[in-house]
DNA sequence: TCCGGTGTCAAACAGCGTTCGAGTGCCGAA
DNA sequence: TTCGGCACTCGAACGCTGTTTGACACCGGA
């Protein structure tokens, strides 16, 4: 049996001592710390609410709903992207190094890449990074239709793959057990294939089944700038002055 | 005030008529009904159960929970991707239809994308397409492990794809306004910009907001490939066979 | 002193996924 | 034919969610 309840003075509130102004950064604050404690499963917004020592309701005051406080926290994150000086003559570096900055920028936050995916930054800093684009591959002689393109098909795919990352690997039957054992059941299964139908397969299992993270991620941004140097090449070798009409004609 | 309810007699039950045996198969049909009705964030078990004339708690039988539910469904679009025989002098194209394929699969209900992203197909389906791939791939001279990156590349980038256009595009202050609305208030915030800083951003501005989805996949699925020719291109200079230690060897 | 705006917040609402347990109907063995 | 047990159904409930409402406190200016 519970102890009775002491009752309180009425002036005294036990949460008022690290209570904080509510505005909105505050409101992102909490909602970042609830998420690194919680994930954005835990995420509810009453959960941040208890995080700043009040209730619910009153978020509603700064926060239009859930959704408008996501994107707040997305643009919180996305303005940690930070560029270089833009440098032509190691376009395919800097290109490299915007992937890894945006990864980082999402993986500093438990879940942020899962908030953030399917949202498209439209402050100042979507801004920067166009204008970073286009100063960048301009001068390398890459379509403008190409340059605007590159930045959403980059940007999906680092999306996806900190999305995919921050999910983790989940059982196909809902079930909840370690994911190194749901790699293991793939594994078995995989393996019992017959081998005259699957022969090439079975013979690369070891390397379909080694996932190595960093790998990947590296070996899909150097796709995507071996194909984009395809489109400096063909530029440079025509001599052309930068086109839009380029790609489009195709 | 309502008309007084007449008692059923007891043997009649009302939704009897459209009574389907209550099998997983049934279940995710009715899945199936109620995302292209009311899409992903309507669909609850409730309605689900509704559609097939019965009660939530009836589902449970059948069903771990809603992400089992969830996987039978990718289950189920994943195995209507349809792939054509190998033909590895027509690899480039095979590869695109691979993509096109993907896509339609993930299209043809409103949602699914939404629903499959972040799952990893891990029935036959997934085999087969290893398979697939390797045999498409590996005559053309692409190093095994770059094989086994590129379906994980593209299907992510589809994926990705996909469920960005079936979430549509949606207000970053959580409003509920039409998107061609949005799109207009980020044009008008672009156009504002000071020239000086932005000068190539502004300069591109009708590039940047031609929203063209079908260029914008096959631009990435072309990117996707040129990178893939490099590797093509690569081993074929120097007449090597497959080499798995290809790519890490980098 | 009063007023209106800014901000807070307990309580309530409707809906959610999921569980419980009583109940039904069927089928194979006794 | 009877009976035990399995397969299955489903109303009711639990604890949670995002969001709204309306009452309330505070405060600067009239």
């Amino acid at each position: 049996m519970p102890a009775p309840a002491i009752p309180e003075p009425p002036w005294y509130r036990p949460e008022a001592a690290p209570r904080v102004p509510l505005t909105r950064e505050a409101i992102v604050d909490a909602a970042l710390s609830v998420l690194d404690a919680v994930g954005m499963d835990g995420l509810s917004m009453r959960r941040v609410a208890q995080e700043l020592g009040t209730g619910a309701a009153s978020l509603y005051w700064h926060v239009r709903n859930k959704d408008e406080l996501f994107q707040l926290v997305f643009d919180r994150v996305t303005r940690e992207v930070v560029l270089p000086e833009p440098d032509p003559a190691h376009w395919q570096e800097q290109l490299k190094l915007l992937g890894y900055e945006m990864r980082k920028a999402l993986s500093k936050h438990r879940d942020v890449a899962r908030i953030s995916f399917g949202r498209v930054p439209t402050g100042p800093q979507m801004a920067l990074l166009t204008e970073w684009l286009f100063t960048l591959l301009q001068p390398v002689g890459i379509p403008d239709r190409a340059i605007a393109y590159i930045g959403d098909v980059a940007g999906l795919y680092v999306g996806a793959f900190c999305f995919e990352e921050s999910l983790g690997i989940s059982s196909p039957t809902g079930e909840d057990i370690p994911p190194e054992q749901i790699v293991e059941m793939f594994r078995g299964y995989m393996q019992s294939l017959p081998v005259e139908r699957f022969p090439r397969t079975l013979a690369s299992l070891d390397l379909i089944f080694d996932f190595n993270p960093e790998e990947r991620f590296e070996f899909a941004l150097d796709l995507m700038i071996s194909g984009m140097e395809k489109y400096a090449e063909r530029a440079s070798k025509r001599g052309t002055a930068p086109n839009s009409a380029e790609v489009a004609a195709k």
